[in-house]
DNA sequence: ACAATAAAAGATATTTTTGTCTTTTATTAT
DNA sequence: ATAATAAAAGACAAAAATATCTTTTATTGT
């Protein structure tokens, strides 16, 4: 479905809202560890979706790290993809025709696009700090093993 | 969504069902261009669909080419993304955890089941032969223009 | 000021995916 | 038999995705 890098940065940034705080921040290290992805490779995610989205915040120096801000947290899941140039799988064709459209349906468009629209429903409308939440409730994980 | 590679198996195999009869094969010239697609990287694809899997029928020589046989047309489009080794999508977990379960869901999984669940269900119940119908009717459209 | 810390940045490596080109083999019509 | 045809097979190339390692910069506590 998505690539390893957007399947990463999801990962992090919900475990990132569920145990950072501006005051308790999350060094790389741990992050990485948590939603068992690799190291360096999640950094760079990291670095993306601090810098060029600020969708995550950070700070240099000791007792430095990442964090989200509440702000942050109300965004849907959908801000990842658009951050990780991922999002195209919420609106193209199943098939990978050039458009998708009703003048000239692939085969499988008319049942397919039902199924897309849930997809993206459920990408617009849960946030980031909803499905944090559900984690810290203890219904739910985001560890591998 | 899919490869490139599944994408290009789905558009061909489902335009060989559409015009191909044992009596009339294809060419890999007229499938490429049908389809949109490049033409050694597509004979790659068809080639595995043909030796590997015997999802498509294949004669070298003057008046060879690929074509579908009646059986064929009666697979579901899903066997096409077995061929493909495309398939875990329609089991996989969309934050790519190692395993979906029940037992430990990540926090997507209750709504992405469901719609997991009708993705499978498009592609094991949709046959080749109907996909291939649907276009012979002329209210769908495999063409990229 | 200084040392320690942790992210940012940059360079490089590996693997996978996608794509092309050439040669070979099977089949058919003449 | 021979030549033409078209897929099969194999080698190779380019691009993208994934991953690692090193150096730099910002920040903080001492
Ligand atoms: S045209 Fe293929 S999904 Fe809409
Ligand atoms: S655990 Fe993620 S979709 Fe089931």
């Amino acid at each position: 479905m998505f690539s390893k890098a957007t399947e990463y940065a999801l990962r992090a940034t919900i475990y990132i809202a569920q145990k950072s705080s501006e005051e308790h921040k999350l060094g790389i290290d741990e992050i990485a560890n948590a939603i068992d992805s690799p190291k360096s490779f999640t950094a760079k995610i990291l670095q993306v979706l601090t810098r060029d989205n600020h969708i995550i915040s950070s700070v240099r120096g000791p007792n430095g790290g990442f964090f989200l801000t509440q702000k942050s947290k109300k965004l849907p899941a959908r801000s990842i993809l658009l951050a990780m140039g991922d999002e195209d799988i919420l609106e193209k064709c199943v098939l990978g025709l050039k458009q998708c459209s009703e003048i000239q349906p692939c085969p499988m468009h008319a049942q397919y696009k039902s199924i897309r629209k849930q997809l993206k429903e459920l990408f617009m409308t849960k946030t980031i700090g909803q499905l944090a939440t559900e984690i810290k409730d203890g219904v739910v994980f985001i560890s591998n093993q």
